[in-house]
DNA sequence: GAAATAAATTGACCTAGGTCAAATAAGGAA
DNA sequence: TTCCTTATTTGACCTAGGTCAATTTATTTC
């Protein structure tokens, strides 16, 4: 996975002036405030957010219990894939989980540079190909790990989810009740 | 999904002759006879694998048990996407379930393509992101769905895989033991 | 077509993790 | 600080689906 992030900066790295200008001007920051919502279920994701501070997460309801799928910090990209992809209604929710300071860039501006700009149609494709590469890591974990497997290899990964998250999201995430991650946690602090 | 084929169509339709011939320029076609690989792990994936005619199947080995991720059918594009976009050894083998015509196409040449023409780079990217969303949907599936309704699912939306795969297959697939689904199948018809 | 091999079914039993409920603990508001 | 609300922990119990083993049924192969 490092070894995207690496294609994805070099990339990012080799942009010309013009192109990151052009980038610049279809995006503006805004500051979403602690439990706001970057984006609600029912509405179409019509912006990507960059991340410049704060945390953030992902989640669908289902049965009406929270899934969260995925969380951000610095530097991510949080967007409703399938609703952004499609401009259809989402079916999740973006929320601030502390003050959020973004970067905001419109759907359809994004999309016209990207049939203008073969670099940006790259750097989206990179973007896409982490994306893809993340979620089938996320299924082959889900298939191959127990719930407390699944648990420390996110503490390895991601120990600012585990200090900033709450229980019962970061159990959701693992596809485990918060009853069930409360208990492995006590096992794993004996 | 099927909005997602009909802009992949869309986008295919629209490409100029010429770019179709450098596409059709690096490619060439294959048999690959029932029961032989396309592609073995330990191998890097260095072409991708667009399916002419026969199924074929994806799989990996855990704990020496087989985990089938992904089922191939006419007009399916055949790659281990880890191996294919690292340029890495594949953990995975796409194993021809009866016999295939593929056409096969070289990842560096593809990647050049991609680099001069933004028409490439923009069918990669819808390529792309209809394999995110339906990984997507997989992981939504695995969290919301017991076995019973996966399979039913599946059935819905793929008569074929039903018909023609092997049950122990179609099990690792769906994420349960085969006597599992066995048993399903049987409460099914009854 | 018979023997050999592989696949699928079925039964008995077990466990990871779910659910429900009660008890603490920890943040916020006032 | 105290009250109120929301999270977390802990216990008791249950079930979907896993594992192991024995058959039965299909496929190959000769």
């Amino acid at each position: 996975m490092e070894r995207y992030f690496k294609k994805i900066e070099e990339h990012l790295a080799s942009l010309d002036p013009e192109t990151l200008s052009r980038l610049n001007d279809i995006s503006s920051e805004r500051i979403y405030p602690k439990g706001s919502f970057l984006l609600e279920a029912g509405n179409i994701c019509r912006h990507s957010f960059f991340m410049l501070e704060g945390t953030a997460r992902k989640y669908s309801l289902h049965d009406g219990k929270e899934i969260t799928t995925e969380f951000y910090f610095k530097d991510d990209i949080a967007v409703s894939f399938r609703s952004y992809g499609l401009q259809i209604p989402s079916e999740e929710y973006i929320e601030a989980v502390e003050d959020c300071k973004v970067s905001i860039t419109d759907y359809y501006q994004y999309e016209a540079l990207k049939k203008e700009s073969l670099q940006i149609a790259t750097l989206d494709l990179l973007i896409m190909e982490y994306y893809a590469l993340w979620l089938e890591e996320k299924l082959y974990q889900q298939r191959t790990m127990d719930a407390t497997e699944r648990y420390v290899s996110l503490l390895n990964k991601n120990t600012e989810i585990i200090q900033q998250m709450k229980v019962g999201h970061i159990a959701s995430y693992l596809g485990v009740s918060f009853e069930t991650l409360s208990r492995i946690r006590k096992r794993l602090s004996a």
